[in-house]
Order: structure tokens, then C-alpha cells, then sequence
DNA sequence: GAGGTGTCCTAG
DNA sequence: TCAGCTAGGACACCTC
């Protein structure tokens, strides 16, 4: 081969690896590059291994011990032992190294019966990244060994002759003609981290829409959005050759790195896949569904996306990015619909959310007026994308991949402990600290978690709300909270200065003694984020909004991944984790804000609430300001504003007073009036700095399974109650429950929404509900199983919404709410059952005025005549 | 009707 | 949802 060097800067998009020759393995890292090219680098030069220490009743270290483990047939090479910590004491550790990763997991359990087994459970290319410690955006110099003709015409230059390319490919290792602009040879060596960019991925949206009667594909939308720009291309015609097939061969011309679409995951990947396997046989299936980035070729099983046990479908160098997932993770909509959230997000526009195809008709909708149903298809296609995009759901995890440095892929659908993973792993191998596998096996017993403060019933003015500034975190960091610093009695001396929790008095070795990995990685996440916020501040100073905009994201993205670290270290069975170690974070969190109460207490003063890191405290002396604020023209507004700043420093000098090295305690906000019932996690405060607003939590206002009459109509209360209003708002209560027993209400108003799990039964291809103990009991199960049987979508796990028509019975009779999808009339409702809820929930909070939910059922008319 | 169980959803 | 956590409120349904 030539000198056909080329270097550029790319983001890893996902990687893969791959066993060839005698004992060799290439990682495969599927990459689109700074100026939009999608690249595939071939990395060799990495030799897969898993390391052995010894282990009690087991083998300790002999050379003749080791000579055993040379002898095992896949075992190549072993190298001289490291000390390296552990839980248990400091040991020496062989790296043993393999012939390649096929054989990986049956060695570990192999040699698990002798030795202590560790950094041995890690996939392939995330322990390159690890190794050469790259970050998702990386600078690769490499050999060309192909260039398509989308390919920048240098690189094109620099390219072989195809037929050159695919031995070259194959003679490093590669499995063939990959359907990617460029295909370069690197070595490890090769690879380096770069400044994070904003990566000009392409984005692939599909819409299908499919026979009720047959489950047949009858037309096809896909748009490709390249770096902002959109082509459309639609399918109709033969399931096969003119869906499928010409399908697939777009996919692999236009190469996208990511896939989407709405329900994706649920509905249109699966039914592709179920329809290849009725239409083709198995040779022929990647004609039809070879989505995968590899290489044509029927032998090969990763061409074809599968789904295991996940959730997310594995489409091999791809992302697939479900807009519905999305929605449901960042919006939180009551219902789900591509109808209802498209209204919700763009709720002047009418266009999008227009429903000019009866769905639960296709077939007679198909065969009536084609064209029609192809423009719903084709505008259900866009939809997802204009949803990524206000979402900025790729960017966001860009960013996360960023700073948690791992690939696209896993920021996007891998878990929090593949995050937290790839920081702490790459500290541990520095530092000689082994790498345990993860555990598995049962969760014990549940750790205590924050505490709650008891909270009396009532309204109460003038409150000052205070936070501890990441708390967990902050824990963490000031008691050195790390596997590698917590005594076991049983391995270690207790030392004078080691750090001990408050209650059952788990110890840490000190910072100068040990520092921890992991209290070391999050002062420097707390020292990258305030970076990024000043360096987005500067940015938007100078009116650079794109690098004001990537600083922002980098900064949420760094809260997103410390905040992970906790729940993955309390978690049952993460690698570095002891149950000593969850257990002992609470408990210093506990210790604290408890304290804090009780010196506020012994200092007079009215902690009204709190809830694990905040404190609510009254400020003395402002009894009679009023909580509503005052027209400033008014004599009583000076009060007003008085009481105001009075709370504000209150609130400061509080925080300063509590504050310590590690534990800042910050003044959040300043309200006016507090209130709840008498119930944690639920109150409202009237906020009056640093914004003007209401504030609530918990209450059904905040639940997506509330109906929105309860929603508005106890907004309406806290409102009231919050100026001082009780009768007034009494009164309007009575009126509404009123108007839903008159039938006054607009349906829409009364639907309820649950989400419903279920599983479909391939051998008896129907829904199945059994995860339930009693599904029927369940009323978002009995409408879930109406909405089937009206030929609409079901999937696990999605909102199902619902009106009670009859509570009578029991169970109650419930139906299905369509009107979104079918634009059909909504179903009768149960008068006296949705006054009660409204009695229930409303009167609850009345109660603490003396109206009891009984005096809100008896109407508003008896009322009215001693009001007027 | 009280009390227990199963389930969802939220606060942090 | 083979992998972040606990505390807590509320509702429907079932049993006695």
C-alpha cells in the first residue's frame, strides 16, 4: 500500500469489534466527521485481555499456577504482575492476554473457580477509548484504504482503486466494502482527543403505515435530514420491491448515523422486521432489512437490527433515536400521541397536528384516497425530526457524551452506569486500582434515603426556601466517599484522621491519606461546569451564540452526569459499589439538614418544611405584612416590600451562617405565603423572588395522571388561597363540581391517562398483560385493551387515556378516550363520579380553612344565596 | 367501612 | 428498560 495518509477530526458515532485472522481484533469505530463525511475507522494494534489476582481457597500466584493458565489454548500471553488495590488489600494482578474477544467470556468463568477475576466484563471499543483515554471527538490520522464518491475529492486522491480497497479491508481485518463515504486504517497510537464540536450527524425519520387486516406495509415515508437540509422519499407499491428493498438501499446510500421516528422502537422496526421474515428467506433478508453499517452480506448477523431484551434496537453502527422516547423522557406530556404533542409543542399550528386520515380505517382509507393517506404518512415523518430538533435531544446527548466521554451511541441509549463507567474506569487503571466486574445477583436491603420533615397543615407567610448546592455530590467530595477509601474492618486498621459517618460510623480513609477516584472526578466536574457556565457567559457577552449555546450544554450535561453519580453508587449492583456506601451518603445528608433544624429550632425559629437538601423557614416578625402584593400605589405596598426584603436577608445571611467548606447552603427563594395540607411533597408557595410566580409540588396539578378540570380548577385554588381568598375560592370550587354534575364541561377536560405496560405474545399475537396481578382490576388496562380492539396502536409502556363512565360497578366501567386519534365523540361520562374526585382532591385542601369536602358536594346554590 | 395490596407518579 | 437511589401520596380493587 501507498502513502495515503489522511487526518481529520471526527466524533464516534458507536463501535463495534471484530475477531480475524489467527488471534487478532479490530475495533470498528463508526464515525461522521467535522465537515459532514461519514467515516469507519479500523483500529488494529489492541490485544482484548482480562486480569487474574489471587483469591482465597484458590489459587495464590505460583509460577506454576500461572504456567497453567499460559497453557489454556485461547490464553496467549500473560505479563508480569502489577500490584494493584483492592477491596480486599493491595495484589498482584496478571494481565492475561487473549486471543481475541470471542472467547472472552468463557475464560472468565473459567478461571473464576481459581482466581479473583477483574477488568474482564468490558466491550472491546469502549476499552480502547479507555486506553488511549479519547473522548467521543477525536483527531485520527490513518491510511485511506477507501473513499466513495461522496468523499471530499482530497481524500478521493488519496483512495486505491476499489478493487484494491476491498483486499486492503479485508486484509486488516475489515469485513468488507463498508456503505460509508471513507474507510481508514489506524493504530491505536493514531488516535487522539480533540476539542468538542457540534457534529453534523445525519438523521434518518420513517413512517409506515400498515393494514389492520393483513399487517401489510401499504406506503412509506422517509426523510433524511443532513445537517438541516431535508429530502423526502416516499413508498408504495409491491411490501417488497418497492418498499423494502428500495428502502434499505437508501439507507445505505445516504448512510445516516442516526435513526428515528415515532414509536420506532415499538411499531415500525418490528413490524420491518416482521414482514422481511414473511417476505423473504433467510438468505435474501438483507436485501430487505440490512440497515446495519457493515458490509452486504447474509452471513453476517449484525446486518440486520435486533432487538434483545432491551428496549433500544441494535442497528450496528447506527443510533436509533425513538422522538417518542425522547418526548416522554424531557416533556412529560399527559398524553402521548404524535397528535396530542404536537399540539402541545406547537399549539398555533395547525397543520401539524390536522387529522385528515381516520388511522383505525386504513385499509378503506388506503383504498378510498391513496394520495391523502401518503401526505399523513410523509408529514408523520417530519414530525419526529422538528421534535428532535426542538428537543435538541442531539446535541444535548452530544454534549453528554462529551463530558462523560464515551461515544455518541452510549450517551444516547446506554444507561447511567455506562456513564459513570467510563470516568471511573479510566482513573482506576491509572491509579493501579482493579476493576471489578459488575455484580450480579438480588438487591438486598434498601438503604435509608433523605429526610422529610413533617409539615403542618395550613397557610404561612413569609418563608425563606434554602438549598444545599449538590448535595449528594458535595458529600461525596468533602468525606472522600469512594470504594477505594471505605474500611473494612476486616482488611484494614481503623486510622485517627480517617472520616466517619455520623450514625453507624462507616469510615473513610482521609484525603491526604487516600484520595478517592470518584470524590477526585466530581470536584472536577464541578470545576468543568463552572468553566463552561463562565465560558458560555463570556461567549453570549460577546455575541457567539453557537459557542454560547455548546457551553450551556456542556454544563447541563456535566449536572446531568454528577447527579448520576449517587443513585449509581447506591445502586444493588453496580462494580465499585458497597451497600456501606449509599447508606453512608444519606446519612451525612440526614445528619446535616437535621442539625440545621434543630439549631434553627433552638434558635426560635419555624422550619416549616424539608425535604432531603432544602429547608423552609419563617421569618420572624413579618405576621402582619400582607402575603398578596399590594398595588404599588398603595400605603400597604411599602409593607409589602419591606417584608420582602426583609425574607431576602433573612434567607442570605442564613446561607452564610450554614455554609461551610463543602457544604454550601444557598438561598433558593423568598415567598410571600406557604401552603399545604398537611402532606409531604405537596405545597405551593406564592415566590416572590428571585421571579414573581406559584410554585407547586406534588399536588394532581404537577400529575400526569390527573384530568385537567382538577388541574385548572385547583390552580384556581391555590391562587386564591395564596392571596388570602378562601371564601371566594370555596365558592368557585362549588361552582365547578356544580357544572360537572349539569354536564357543563367539555370532556376533554375529564380524561384520565395512565401508563400501561404489556408484552405482545408472538405464538398467540396478541397483547399480554400477565405482569399484571390482576389486570382487569386495572381501569388504564381495561381501556388499553379497548383501544385495541378499535384497531389502534398499543405499546408497553405508553399513556393510555380514559373517562369513567360508570363507577357504580365494580370495576368501574371506564372508555377508552379516541377523540384525539379518531376524532370521534367522546364518551359519557360519570357525573357524580368526577364530582367526588373533585370533592376529594379539592377538599383536602379546603379542609385546612374548615370546608370539608362534604360542604363542596353540596353545591354552590345555598352559598350563593347568603353571598348576594 | 376498614385495612391491605398493587400500581402509578412525583420530590428530591 | 440485565441495571441509578429512597420517601411519599393517592387511587382502585379486594377481602373481611
Amino acid at each position: 500500500m501507498g502513502s495515503a495518509i489522511w487526518t481529520d477530526d471526527l466524533c464516534i458515532v458507536s463501535g463495534d469489534n471484530r475477531s480475524w485472522g489467527d488471534s487478532n481484533t479490530v475495533v470498528e469505530l463508526w464515525c461522521r466527521s467535522k465537515q459532514g463525511h461519514s467515516t469507519l475507522l479500523l483500529v488494529n494494534g489492541m490485544r482484548p485481555y482480562i486480569e487474574i489476582s489471587p483469591k482465597d481457597n484458590g489459587c495464590s500466584g505460583t509460577e506454576e499456577e500461572i504456567k497453567q493458565v499460559l497453557e489454556i489454548s485461547t490464553v496467549i500471553d500473560i505479563q508480569p504482575p502489577v500490584i494493584k488495590w483492592t477491596s480486599q488489600g493491595e495484589a498482584p494482578h496478571w494481565r492475561v492476554l487473549v486471543r481475541d474477544t470471542t472467547v472472552v467470556s468463557r475464560l472468565r468463568e473459567r478461571l473464576r473457580a481459581d482466581w479473583r477475576v477483574t477488568s474482564a466484563d468490558i466491550q472491546f471499543h469502549k476499552r480502547l477509548m479507555l486506553d488511549l483515554d479519547l473522548g467521543p471527538h477525536i483527531r485520527a490520522k490513518g491510511q485511506i484504504l477507501y473513499a466513495s464518491d461522496g468523499a471530499p475529492e482530497e481524500v478521493r486522491k488519496l483512495s486505491p482503486e476499489s478493487e484494491d480497497a476491498l483486499e486492503n479491508i479485508l486484509e486488516i481485518g475489515g469485513r468488507g466494502l463498508y456503505p460509508v463515504d471513507i474507510v481508514m486504517s489506524c493504530n491505536a497510537e493514531d488516535l487522539e482527543t480533540c476539542e468538542p464540536f457540534q457534529t453534523p450527524f445525519v438523521t434518518l425519520s420513517i413512517d409506515l403505515e400498515t393494514s389492520i387486516a393483513t399487517n401489510n406495509i401499504l406506503c412509506a415515508a422517509v426523510v433524511i435530514d443532513r445537517a438541516g437540509e431535508r429530502t423526502e422519499h416516499v413508498y408504495r407499491g409491491d411490501e417488497r420491491t418497492e418498499i423494502l428493498e428500495p428502502i434499505c438501499q437508501l439507507v445505505r446510500e445516504q448512510d445516516p448515523d442516526i435513526i428515528t421516528g415515532y414509536n420506532i422502537d415499538n411499531f415500525d422496526l418490528p413490524r420491518i422486521l416482521d414482514r422481511t421474515e414473511a417476505l423473504a428467506k433467510k438468505d435474501e433478508r438483507v436485501d430487505l432489512f440490512g440497515w446495519g453499517r457493515v458490509p452486504l452480506d447474509e452471513k453476517s448477523r449484525r446486518i440486520i437490527p435486533n432487538r434483545g431484551q432491551n428496549r433500544t434496537w441494535n442497528i450496528s453502527g447506527r443510533v436509533p433515536m425513538d422522538a417518542w422516547w425522547q418526548v416522554r423522557q424531557t416533556l412529560r406530556p399527559e398524553r402521548e400521541s404524535l397528535r396530542f404533542v404536537s399540539a402541545l409543542i406547537w399549539p398555533e399550528d395547525e397543520d401539524r397536528r390536522k387529522l385528515d386520515v381516520d388511522s383505525s380505517r386504513m385499509d378503506e382509507e388506503w383504498a378510498s384516497r391513496p394520495e391523502e393517506v401518503i401526505r399523513y404518512c410523509l408529514r408523520d415523518t417530519h414530525l419526529p425530526l422538528d421534535i428532535l430538533q426542538h428537543l435538541q435531544s442531539v446535541q444535548q446527548k452530544e454534549a453528554l457524551a462529551a463530558v462523560a466521554r464515551t461515544s455518541f451511541s452510549t450517551a444516547a441509549i446506554e444507561t447511567t452506569s455506562q456513564w459513570i463507567d467510563s470516568l471511573v474506569i479510566r482513573l482506576a487503571d491509572r491509579e493501579n486500582v482493579a476493576v471489578p466486574t459488575t455484580r450480579q445477583g438480588r438487591r438486598g436491603e434498601q438503604i435509608a434515603g433523605g429526610y422529610v420533615h413533617e409539615v403542618e397543615p395550613g397557610l404561612r407567610s413569609w418563608v425563606a426556601v434554602l438549598d444545599f448546592k449538590s448535595m449528594y455530590p458535595s458529600i461525596m467530595i468533602s468525606n472522600n466517599i469512594c470504594s477505594t477509601t471505605l474500611v473494612d474492618s476486616e482488611f484494614h486498621e481503623d486510622m485517627e484522621d480517617d472520616l466517619v459517618s455520623p450514625s453507624t460510623g462507616t469510615r473513610y480513609r482521609s484525603h491526604k491519606n487516600r484520595p478517592g477516584l470518584v470524590p477526585r472526578l466530581l470536584s472536577d466536574l464541578m470545576a468543568q461546569r463552572d468553566q463552561y457556565k463562565a465560558e458560555a457567559r463570556k461567549a453570549r457577552n460577546e455575541g457567539n451564540e453557537q459557542a454560547a449555546f455548546l457551553n450551556e450544554r456542556l454544563q447541563f450535561a456535566v449536572k446531568i452526569l454528577m447527579n448520576s453519580f449517587y443513585g449509581v453508587f447506591a445502586s444493588a449492583f453496580y462494580r465499585f459499589t458497597h451497600k456501606d456506601i449509599g447508606a453512608s451518603i444519606t446519612e451525612w445528608a440526614r445528619h446535616n439538614i437535621r442539625s440545621i433544624i434543630s439549631d434553627l429550632g433552638n434558635d426560635g425559629y419555624d422550619v416549616v418544611y424539608s425535604d432531603t437538601d432544602s429547608i423552609f423557614v419563617r421569618t420572624r416578625g413579618l405576621d402582619n405584612a400582607p402575603i398578596d402584593k399590594p398595588d404599588e400605589s398603595e400605603d400597604s405596598f411599602a409593607i409589602w416590600s419591606q417584608a420582602r426584603s426583609e425574607t431576602i436577608s433573612f434567607g442570605r445571611r442564613l446561607a452564610e451562617r450554614y455554609s461551610k467548606e463543602g457544604a454550601e447552603l444557598e438561598f433558593e427563594t423568598a415567598m410571600s405565603a406557604f401552603f399545604s395540607h398537611g402532606a409531604k411533597k405537596r405545597y405551593v408557595g406564592r415566590v416572590v423572588w428571585p421571579r414573581e410566580e406559584m410554585l407547586i409540588r406534588g399536588y394532581e396539578v404537577r400529575r400526569t395522571d390527573s384530568f385537567r378540570l382538577l388541574t385548572t380548577t385547583m390552580t384556581m385554588l391555590f391562587e386564591h388561597i395564596l392571596q388570602g381568598k378562601q371564601e371566594s375560592a370555596v365558592d368557585r370550587t362549588r361552582k365547578v363540581i356544580d357544572r360537572v354534575r349539569a354536564g357543563d364541561i367539555d370532556i376533554a377536560d375529564l380524561v384520565i391517562s395512565r401508563s400501561c405496560k404489556g408484552k405482545w405474545n408472538k405464538r398467540e399475537s396478541k397483547w399480554d398483560f400477565s405482569v399484571y396481578k390482576n389486570e382487569d382490576g386495572l381501569p388504564y388496562v381495561r381501556a388499553a385493551k379497548q383501544r385495541i380492539e378499535r384497531g389502534l396502536g398499543f405499546t408497553p409502556g405508553m399513556k393510555v387515556g380514559y373517562v369513567v363512565s360508570n363507577a357504580n360497578s365494580s370495576p368501574m366501567q371506564v372508555s377508552a378516550w379516541l377523540t384525539d386519534e379518531l376524532g370521534e365523540e367522546p364518551p359519557a361520562y360519570d357525573a357524580e363520579y368526577y364530582a367526588k374526585r373533585l370533592a376529594t382532591a379539592l377538599g383536602r385542601i379546603t379542609e385546612a380553612f374548615g370546608w370539608s369536602e362534604k360542604e363542596l358536594l353540596q353545591g354552590s346554590r345555598q352559598q350563593s344565596l347568603f353571598d348576594f
